[in-house]
RNA sequence: GCUGGGAUAGCGAAGUGGUCAAACGCAUCAGACUGUAAAUCUGCCGGCAUACGCCUUCGUAGGUUCGACUCCUACUCCCAGCA
């Protein structure tokens, strides 16, 4: 296993690739749907079930390990794959995201100051304390400490973008440091993902874009896109148009919305992450090729068939839409469980399914397909 | 049999003369969820109507009152204590 991190593209078309992304703890074939672990577990499924459904690697989140149990006690339990038992390739969240949405949150020119969600403790990010954070907890890819923010005020995204490209160089250059440090103690390297803002103005992408391209990190994010707003597809395009080719893109928090993924894989996205799979899947709404479901309503209540007849997941090979809507009704946490694996596992395949139609020179049909039973 | 307490929408439970179709919880029925403060949240929840609104309700039957779920009488049933 090599310490070493680095990607490549093997077949290109248009701006749709597939590549692997050669980490620390094992590669990853793209596009690919990395599962979302916040508090380093996915929701209600265990690692050895994320396998068993396909999943390649995870993504747990930084602000929520500052928290608990303390990026501290992962180091000294010998990092996240040691702390997890989870041994594939891992990325964390800079905790941006989560820190800027917090009610308490006060941005000033070097970082944030918030109030922990959990006991009110008065705490501090800023991109050196992000980077020192996720050095610590040792994930294989992470995410430079950036300005999120959501809003449609172009002024608000212009300020968000200037405080993402001020702090960036503050990420590398600590970075830089600790990844020598890291060198130094033969430990592996952790790749640094650069994260493009500029919400949906087209200006403001192709300037944060511009502004990144040549720096020295490993990959990109693309943050601040929330929904599936009529811009999105394009600023996804524009944005991987001018990012370099020769380096991995990850789409923040995308994927509940399955035509989100194909725009993204279409448009360049190498990489996906989203909760949107397995906190819908907890409240009951589930994924068919048909469209989503939501298992607690009535008429499933004697449907004896597989949710989807066509998805080979644990929970369609073995179970029917009536004893999971009875788990649910009755509120026995082994709904959740199923639900959650479905669904992760359908986000998973549809990603995997795009790989394949890129491979095949076959996306644009497939994606059209799909949308068409999916949005019907 | 006596004494006391009680009977409110599917269930539990507030209300004790008008602001009551009736708080609240649960259940039902539906909706939402996108770098997870989310096993969470929202709506509906007597009948008819998309809605304005109209109609029928608070054990049963009467009565008092301008007006009763709220007061009075009788009855039915339930609970507790005593015989």
């Amino acid at each position: 296993m090599s310490n070493q991190f680095s990607f490549e593209v093997q077949k290109q078309n248009g701006l749709a690739r597939v590549g692997v992304i050669h980490t620390p703890h094992g590669d990853i074939k793209t596009p690919c749907f990395v599962g979302a672990a916040t508090r380093a577990t996915v929701k209600a499924i265990t690692f050895a079930q994320m396998h068993e459904l396909g999943s390649q690697s995870i993504l747990a989140n930084t602000y929520h390990l500052i928290l608990a149990p303390g990026v501290d006690l992962i180091e000294k339990a010998g990092g996240l794959a040691e702390f997890t038992g989870y041994h594939g390739p891992t990325f964390t969240d800079s905790g941006g995201f989560q820190i800027l949405s917090l009610p308490s949150a006060k941005i000033d020119r070097d970082g944030v100051t918030f109030k922990s969600h959990i006991n009110g403790d008065i705490l501090r990010m800023d991109p050196k304390i992000s980077m020192n954070a996720q050095w610590k907890i040792g994930a294989d890819i992470h995410m430079a400490f950036d300005c999120v923010a959501d809003s449609r005020d172009h002024d608000v995204m212009l300020k968000a973008m200037k405080r993402t490209h001020e702090w960036l160089p503050l990420n590398i250059k600590e970075h830089q440091k600790l990844a020598h440090d890291a060198e130094n103690k033969n430990k592996p390297y952790q790749a640094l993902f650069a994260v493009v803002q500029g919400g949906t103005f087209e200006d403001l992408r192709r300037e944060s874009a511009e502004f990144m391209k040549d720096l020295p990190v490993d990959g990109f994010g693309i943050g601040s896109l929330y929904t599936t707003e009529d811009e999105t597809p394009q600023i996804i395009k524009l944005t991987n148009e001018i990012l370099p080719q020769n380096k991995p893109r990850h789409l923040l928090g995308m994927g509940s919305e399955p035509r989100d993924l194909f725009y993204g894989a279409l448009y360049g996205c190498d990489t996906f992450d989203c909760v949107g799979p397995t906190r819908q899947a907890r409240n009951g709404a589930i994924y068919t090729e048909n469209g989503r479901i939501n298992i607690k309503n009535a008429k499933y209540k004697e449907d004896f068939n597989p949710i989807d007849k066509n998805c080979d997941c644990y929970c369609c090979k073995h179970f029917t839409a009536a004893y999971l809507h009875h788990l649910f009704k009755t509120d026995e946490i082994t709904g959740k469980t199923l639900a959650s694996i479905h669904n992760e596992h359908f986000i998973v395949h549809v990603v995997d399914l795009i790989r394949e139609a890129i491979i095949n020179d076959t996306l644009e049909s497939y994606m059209q397909d799909f949308c068409a039973k999916y949005y019907h």
